[in-house]
DNA sequence: TTAGGGTTAG
């Protein structure tokens, strides 16, 4: 075939931009080079740009070689290559051309070189050169050019300032879908989670059609439900894919078998899954990770079995939530027994720091602290706060004090503390009665000034969403919701129910104050919103942003018998389904 | 000489 290259320009043109895979490249390359066509302006940029799509990152080596060759680059050649170094692993070499080219003032850079600069700023997370680049774009002239500025704005979103991206937004002339997509993907890449449920309906009840929300705009959209556990609100965006038909997209299909998962639904996970024409690995990642939060272990390594059988192979994401189930639902030796498998010659999965977290978090519940710490020790990368937050959490729950002490001593050393590791450490303390050390840390928790994070918990109605945090006042109905609460409390004791002080959370001065905190935990204000405003058995789902403590646990195990209500409880890692007054999950031995 | 470029699943 590549003999038949005539001098025809067309035809060789849509022969590289056709060409896939290192070999037939190279063999191009070759014949280009015999041929004398590569000295074609039109030639070389196609070809280069080819290489720079087609080949993995880090044969970008291949790309420089090719452009270095070049003895005079036009701006489509050199803005081609700093797109290759935006896709590279090496961006910064890309922001580099860009400020080489800007030097020389034969070939000023437009508003494509901009772009792809951007992008490489994007990438290595050099907001400073963004700034510089935001700076040209005036000096330039370039502020009507709607796509550049949608990069902008996307520079800004990564870069943690969401607020500057929307200024941008506001400038951009001609907004399309795709500007509308960026400014969601920022506020729930900036966990702006509730804007972007504002935003979408906005969208959607736009009469202009480039507003109306896309296949991407329902993508996000669902991700955003499911951070925030909002069920009813993802029904509504499932609905509206199906009623503009974008429903067969398979990342579609997966991103909403991800949410009904993450929001505890299931039943409604497993309709979506089912009713799949195609599966991909993602498709049953989300289906095992989805089973895993909701600690349906066994279900978890089924549906691992199967998708083995279809011929599909695992990647690292799919241990991550096999793991993570089988340490969830207790499931120790098959967990172990799969960490061996993943790195063993059947699959050559090299583990992460998520893999050694789920079997530090297996071996912790299965009170193999020695072990899980040197497993930690063995490592061959460095261990993470998350991971040795994970075994202080263990040591909190078997009481392991001296190793308690060693482990916090390593997550300061990485200077990640959060006040929630001081609280563990404390309420280990308390869990074996060393006082003395109790009210050292607190006396040391109030030098360093260390104020623990407010919990909040979020109950959904009707796609509204209700946020509560601890002794919460700001709900327009508190005054029912105490009332409520204090009438629960009542019924709970009959049945046998007693607050629990001694054990959890909330660095407070005294054994009142706490009892009183604990009392009006935000997961019981949500409780007692829920059994206020919806009709008797209907399901109530509350989502928290930290774990749920003993106490409450227990008054959601006794509402669910007493009250006749399943209640569904999202904490920071997993679901608990409290159903006739136990919980599904092996939380609290 | 022109076109090229921005968002996106586990």
């Amino acid at each position: 075939m590549l003999k038949s290259i005539s001098s025809s320009d067309d035809h060789l043109i849509s022969l590289i931009v056709s060409s896939t895979g290192k070999l037939h490249l190279r063999q191009i390359h070759a014949v280009l080079l015999r041929t004398s066509l590569i000295r074609n302006s039109d030639v070389f940029h196609h070809f280069l740009s080819r290489l720079s799509l087609s080949l993995i990152p880090r044969d970008i080596n291949y790309s420089c070689r090719v452009f270095s060759q070049r003895s005079n680059p036009t701006l489509s050649h050199s803005n081609t290559m700093i797109r290759a170094f935006s896709l590279s692993k090496n961006p910064i070499e890309g922001f580099r051309l860009f400020r080489a080219l800007r030097r020389n003032s034969s070939l000023p850079p437009n508003p494509l070189s901009s772009s792809f600069a951007l992008k490489c700023c994007i990438k290595s997370g050099d907001l400073l050169g963004g700034l510089q680049i935001h700076g040209k774009i005036y000096s330039d002239g370039f502020l009507s050019d709607s796509l550049l500025l949608t990069t902008l704005m996307d520079l800004y979103s990564a870069c943690e300032n969401s607020n500057d991206a929307c200024k941008v937004f506001d400038e951009i002339p001609q907004r399309d879908i795709v500007s509308w997509n960026v400014l969601v993907s920022c506020y729930l890449r900036n966990k702006r989670t509730r804007d972007v449920l504002v935003l979408f309906d906005k969208m959607k009840n736009e009469v202009d059609d480039c507003v109306k929300p896309d296949g991407v705009t329902c993508l996000l959209a669902l991700q955003a439900c499911a951070n925030l556990g909002a069920l009813d609100f993802g029904k509504q965006v499932h609905a509206f894919i199906d009623e503009n038909r974008f429903g067969n997209a398979l990342n579609l299909s997966n991103t909403l078998v991800s949410m009904y998962s993450r929001c505890g639904s299931m039943d409604k996970a497993y309709e979506v899954f089912n009713r799949m024409d195609e599966r991909n690995v993602v498709s049953w990642t989300a289906m095992i990770s989805g089973l895993a939060i909701n600690g349906f272990g066994k279900e978890a390594i089924e549906a691992f079995n199967e998708m083995l059988k279809f011929g599909i192979s695992p990647e690292e994401q799919t241990f991550t939530g096999l793991l993570s189930a089988c340490s969830h639902s207790r499931l120790v030796d098959e967990g172990m027994m799969f960490f061996d498998r993943m790195r063993s010659g059947e699959f050559k999965i090299k583990p992460n720091l998520h893999h050694y977290g789920c079997i530090v978090d297996l071996l912790g519940r299965a009170r193999q602290l020695d072990k899980a710490y040197s497993l930690i020790k063995s490592m061959e990368m460095k261990p993470d706060s998350t991971i040795w937050r994970t075994l202080l959490g263990a040591c909190r729950v078997h009481g392991y004090v001296e190793l308690g002490e060693r482990v916090i001593s390593h997550i300061i050393e990485l200077k990640a503390e959060e006040a929630g590791d001081y609280v563990l450490l404390l309420n280990t303390y308390s869990s074996v009665g060393k006082w003395e050390k109790v009210t050292e840390l607190r006396s040391l928790m109030k030098e360093k000034r260390i104020q623990t994070k407010p919990g909040w918990s979020a109950i959904e109605l009707q796609g509204t969403v209700h946020e509560f945090i601890v002794d919460d006042v700001s709900h327009p109905r508190m005054e029912e919701i105490y009332k409520k609460l204090a009438e629960i409390n009542q019924q709970l004791k009959i049945a046998g129910y007693v607050v629990e002080f001694t054990s959890e959370l909330h660095n407070l001065d005294s054994e009142e104050e706490k009892g009183h905190a604990l009392t009006y935990h935000s997961e019981k204000l949500a409780i007692a919103f829920g059994i206020l405003v919806t009709p008797p058995g209907t399901t109530i789902r509350v989502t928290k942003n930290l774990r749920t403590c003993v106490d409450c646990h227990n008054f959601a195990k006794f509402v669910s018998d007493v009250y006749d209500r399943v209640v569904i409880v999202r904490d920071r890692s997993r679901f608990h389904h409290f159903e006739n007054g136990s919980c599904s999950c092996n939380d609290f031995w």
